[in-house]
DNA sequence: AAAAAAT
């Protein structure tokens, strides 16, 4: 085999290799025919996939390019998830594979391994490296679930129930692929920020926390990925989850994005995928076209979906398991073609993961990792149908058998009862707020009322220093108004007075939004005005001030927006236009505040006080008070199981120092009592904090 | 009022 070509099979190099080597167009001749359905005809291997007489012929980088475009890269961190891999990651050597590669199908053997048996004068990594892989094939493992039905396919790694490779070796370096996945993004990460956050955990026989990596014996893979990326030391949620998740068992964590969940759950599964190496097909195999994953991951929105998926690229590094992506709002074609190159792990939205599996793309019978993130996020956007179907119905391993895991913001008794479903005898686990517990952010509530807000505005922007083109991304300001016209007009009003400033809002196409994006984060346009559309899972490095311009109407919302900044223990501000509109918010912001150590305006205290015993209705808007923080319900009273009567399902949890006893505030009483703190906020300079 | 998710 050629030398070159198998330094460079690292899996990472061999994965970005194959993604563009697929043909873009379909076999049939250009006409979309969903995959199920291409099926049918005439292939004498009934259980093999059609697409074995596909001769791709051509390819277009332009092509590439524009589905690119199209995915929206630059959302969510890692821009798309062939982002860095298309017209840049490779050079006019690797075309010339191309049509060498694809010659060889006629006997409807398994492309994959027929490439690999095949013409061995192509320099394909992707077939290098699986014949590279067969010299681990002699080394029989025995910790398999079932080889029933392997034999026929033992020389597919993918089949193979006796002869698969050792995936714990690490594959050869690849410095691009290196540069790709880790290079560049050091962001000074302040970690002693991150020793504030108290963590909670609570069932049985919880295994030890650790407090380095080298704590837990991790293969050579996961801790070289672990170096790469810059983690030297677990963030709380690790340290906690980690453990747990090796010894096997099950976990419902309360933790937000930005606390290191991710990596909290990829690195354990990962770890033991690698040690326990690829499973067989199942014995009913829906042909070589259709993928099993070892791990699936569910997330609510495409921008998490996307950061996750980047994440687990970090620790598929040098290793030989491939992790994909799937998500709605661009080509399922060609993610269906990214699954045909082999899943591992398999990161997805719900609606678009159900499709894969209607279309007998995705068999979950292998799945032996479920993780559930952001859970409260997706059953709030109505996925629990969808979840429950995906989980219950799809041969997926019961509960029990599989590993679960979920993560959620809240517990409240929806989650509490999925909990129940999906888990088995598991450990619970809380992690304070990060951002506002660990006080990394500086939060600040002025009183401004509506006619004034843009006045103020300006002079935070001024004394920020903003149109000075030197401060660049070092002073990005994140302005968050309430709607998609505001956010117009308000750009506007900055762009007349020559601020460099950009916006995002949901009536932008996906290339506007990306546009925007890039511009804001590469400090093109230090300022950006966004609806709500960029408050949740952004993730920007070098934001240094999220404004409020209009406060959101909820304290979770507010949570998430200002975690925009602070990212990473890094230090933010965080400043509030708070004004009588804002009401409903005093009670939690308040609770929050004194959470989080930062000051408290007298006005805004004295709105709380006169809130807690002032008339009006005795009840607040009620749930608002369980929104953070969770309690593990199957320690109080009497265990009862959820859905039952115990009282609020889900109480001001953590610390029972958040959102607490349930303090009306009324809403009668808006006048005169505030207006007296107005005027100290209201003198329009720079004093207007307090 | 806004946003998100399968066409």
């Amino acid at each position: 085999m050629s030398n070159a070509a198998n330094q460079n099979g690292s899996g990472l190099e061999q994965q970005i290799a194959g993604l563009d080597l697929q043909d873009s167009r379909q076999p049939s001749g250009g006409r979309y025919i969903p995959p199920h359905l291409r099926n049918k005809p005439a292939n004498s291997f009934s259980d093999c996939p059609p697409g074995n007489d596909r001769i791709p012929s051509s390819h277009s980088r332009f092509s590439d390019r524009d589905r690119d475009r199209d995915r929206g890269r630059g959302l969510g961190g890692g821009g798309s998830s062939y982002s860095g891999i298309d017209s840049r990651g490779r050079n006019d050597a690797d075309f010339g594979n191309f049509g060498g590669r694809n010659r060889r199908q006629e006997n409807g053997r398994d492309y994959r391994y027929e490439r690999d048996g095949g013409q061995g004068g192509g320099s394909d990594r992707w077939s290098d490296q699986l014949r590279s892989n067969d010299r681990w094939q002699e080394q029989p493992r025995n910790d398999r679930m079932s080889s029933s039905g392997g034999g026929r396919w033992k020389d597919d790694d993918r089949r193979g129930g006796k002869s698969d490779i050792d995936w714990t070796m690490p594959t050869a370096r690849d410095e691009r692929a290196e540069v790709e996945l880790f290079g560049a993004r050091s962001t000074g990460i302040n970690f002693n920020k991150y020793e504030d956050i108290p963590v909670d955990a609570s069932g049985d026989n919880i295994p030890q926390h650790i407090t380095t990596f080298d704590d837990v014996k991790l293969t050579e893979i996961i801790k070289n990925s672990i170096n790469l990326a810059g983690y030297n030391q677990p963030t709380p949620v690790q340290k906690y989850a980690i453990p747990i998740i090796i010894a096997r068992r099950d976990l419902m964590a309360c933790a937000q994005t930005g606390s290191g969940k991710t990596a909290a759950f990829l690195v354990p599964i990962l770890n033991q995928i690698y040690e326990s190496g690829p499973l067989p097909m199942p014995p009913s195999c829906g042909g070589r076209r259709k993928q099993y994953p070892l791990g699936l991951v569910l997330a609510p929105t495409r921008e998490l979906a996307t950061q996750i998926y980047e994440e687990a690229r970090k620790f598929a590094y040098r290793s030989r398991m491939r992790p994909a992506v799937v998500y709605g709002g661009s080509s399922i074609t060609e993610q269906m073609r990214d699954l045909d190159r082999g899943c591992h792990l398999l990161v997805a939205t719900p609606g678009r993961l159900s499709d894969m599996l209607e279309r007998g793309k995705i068999g979950l019978q292998n799945c032996r990792y479920l993780v559930l993130d952001e859970a409260d996020r997706m059953l709030d956007m109505g996925f629990e149908p969808q979840i429950r179907k995906i989980v219950q119905e799809n041969n997926m391993p019961r509960t029990g058998e599989r590993q679960t895991l979920m993560f959620s913001a809240t517990f409240p008794e929806q989650i509490q009862v999925l909990a129940r479903d999906f888990l088995s005898n598991y450990i619970f686990l809380t992690v304070g707020r990060v951002g506002s517990t660990s006080e990394n952010i500086t939060q600040k509530i002025v009183w401004v009322d509506d006619p004034d807000k843009r006045s103020y505005l300006l002079d935070l922007l001024e004394a920020t220093d903003l149109q000075n083109p030197k401060a660049g991304a070092g002073s990005l300001t994140l302005v968050f108004v309430e709607t998609k016209k505001g956010a117009d007009m308000l750009e506007q009003f900055l762009y007349n007075l020559n601020f460099p400033v950009t916006s995002i809002h949901g009536d932008r196409s996906q290339a506007e939004r990306e546009e925007a994006l890039q511009n804001f984060r590469e400090g093109n346009t230090p300022i950006l005005v966004a609806t709500a559309v960029a408050g949740r899972g952004l993730d920007i490095p070098h934001i240094k001030h999220v404004i409020n311009f209009d406060l959101p109407g909820d304290v979770e919302e507010y949570v998430h927006r200002i975690g925009r900044t602070g990212r990473m223990g890094n230090l933010g501000t965080a400043t509030s236009f708070f004004n009588y509109k804002n009401q409903n918010l005093v009670r939690e912001l308040v609770s929050l505040l004194v959470e989080a150590n930062q000051e408290l305006p007298q006005w805004l205290e004295s709105m709380y006080v006169e809130g807690r015993h002032g008339g009006g209705s005795r009840r607040p808007p009620a749930k608002s008070s369980s929104r953070f923080g969770a309690k593990d319900y199957r320690q109080s009273s009497g265990g009862g199981p959820p859905g039952r009567s115990n009282g609020p399902s889900s109480r001001p949890g953590y610390g029972g120092s958040y959102g607490g006893g349930g303090g009306g505030y009324g809403g009668n009483h808006n006048n005169s009592s505030y207006n007296s703190s107005n005027n100290s906020s209201n003198n329009g300079s720079v004093d207007w904090w307090q």
